[in-house]
DNA sequence: TTGACATGCAAGTAAATGATTGCATATAAT
DNA sequence: ATTATATGCAATCATTTACTTGCATGTCAA
């Protein structure tokens, strides 16, 4: 998976707003969608069109009807890959920041 | 705090690069990130400002030189508005999924 | 089968973004 | 003091990005 892709997908409020839409009401058509937000369809579109790049969201076409579905997996890989990882080294990080500010070495205090 | 920030931040592979260099070795100056990075050192400081702006790094002066460290806090905040919040329905958006591919209704099976 | 509805495709535009170049400033070393 | 080092500031350029407009296609309903 294309880690980049996902945080890209994420970094424009629009597509996080369609998410949390998706998130309220699962399913939603383009149409649906596109009432609460304030651009036209194709905007819309293209938008979809990168969260569905970066798997964050699944379609299942219904006739002429497209139903948008939320997919978590890829913000679990975030939490796998970046901040389960950072977070682990949390609370040493900021310890060797403050001894650094104090001018200290580092004395596992 | 402005989450979209944080994840325009992250966007770019060459700040998600700059993460991890700082992952490996907490406090290096501009010019030591600077060697691992194909660009200017301009560049760099461009990129460090954006992390910054998002409170992925914090700076300290020391002398003629500028300290980077990591700072995990904002990633903790993705992970409590967003991750935790999709993760939470995960088993029941593919639950919903499954059963709207099936032509289902929901039935809790 | 005809008209309305749901969507796609593609070209064009304006603004944001990543990167460069050139010059300025402050700290350290000799 | 003078020189080298570490960084900042600002203008510029190319590319990408978010959006729009216009037209095409496929599906449902009367």
């Amino acid at each position: 998976m294309d880690i980049d892709k996902v945080f890209k997908a994420l970094a424009d409020p629009s597509r996080g707003y369609l998410l949390d839409l998706l998130h309220r009401e699962s399913g939603q058509t383009l149409t649906a969608l596109c009432m609460h937000m304030d651009m036209t369809r194709q905007a819309v579109t293209q938008h979809l069109q990168q969260l569905e790049e970066a798997n964050l969201i699944a379609v299942v076409w219904q006739g002429r009807e497209k139903l948008h579905y939320l997919n978590p997996v890829p913000l679990h890989e975030i939490h796998a890959r970046w901040i389960g990882k950072f977070e682990r080294d949390r609370l040493d990080v900021l310890r060797n920041l403050k001894n650094k500010l104090e001018g200290k070495d580092d004395d596992k205090t």
